[in-house]
DNA sequence: TAGGCCATCTGGTCCT
DNA sequence: AGGACCAGATGGCCTA
């Protein structure tokens, strides 16, 4: 589920940055015909001698160096950026609810679980709001912050249905409001949810 | 070995 | 002009 990245941020110039950033150093730049566009046909560039040629050869590997250099700039941006992304994202994953430590979620799953868990809490919200009296809606003494604030004891007792209508493959907290809203169980949805979506090993792991 | 996930590079486009 | 953002391509690692 969570393959280890093969470069770790503190490596940013192994593995293969440093195949592809010897292609842009100045002597292999200015050499190469990859410059597309911007190349003077190889052909002025192979006299040997002449004064004018050499002149160009000059110009044309600046202007290849030059484009090296951005390259790598931009390439450098580039990294950090999507480490940017990646840090917003291991955010987003510490503040939803706790995992197995060796259940990271993946990208897209971070999102699709941030999103229905969004829509979980307003859901809780809405509920709350519509029963009127919040106390009793959630269990009594639990923190309602905490969705590890249910017993696996309270699970097994409040979700009989909860295989038939989840699963982790597919899950959808919709579902869930649909089974507790029915029968106006004491269980917070949102934990309800959770459980549905991440299986028992969410409960053993993590609410002990 | 195939498939999933990821990091990185790259060129294009838009914006300042 | 240069930076930010994006999407496609590529190759490595891991797991079933």
């Amino acid at each position: 589920m969570s393959p280890k990245a093969p470069c770790a941020p503190s490596d940013l110039r192994s593995c293969r940055d440093a195949v592809t950033l010897s292609r842009f150093s100045p002597t292999v730049a200015g050499d190469t015909s990859e410059d597309s566009g911007e190349n003077i046909p190889q052909k002025s560039l192979t006299v040997p001698g002449g004064e004018a040629s050499s002149i160009k050869n000059v110009k044309h590997k600046s202007r290849g160096e030059q484009r090296g250099r951005r390259r790598v700039k931009a390439n450098d941006r580039e990294r950090s950026r999507m480490h940017n992304l990646n840090s917003a994202l291991d955010a987003l994953r510490s503040i939803l609810p706790a995992l197995p430590e060796d259940a990271k979620l993946t990208k897209i799953e971070t999102l699709r679980f941030a999103h229905n868990y969004i829509w979980a809490l307003t859901e809780t919200l809405r509920m709350a709001d519509q029963h009127g009296h919040t106390a009793g809606y959630l269990p009594v003494g639990s923190d309602p912050s905490s969705p590890t604030s249910v017993s696996s004891a309270e699970w097994d007792s409040a979700s009989p249905a909860e295989s038939a209508y989840v699963t982790s493959a597919d899950f959808d907290p919709r579902h869930c409001y649909k089974i507790l809203s029915r029968d106006q169980s004491s269980v917070i949805p949102v934990t309800f949810y959770l459980k549905s979506f991440c299986g028992e090993n969410y409960v053993k792991n993590t609410w002990h």
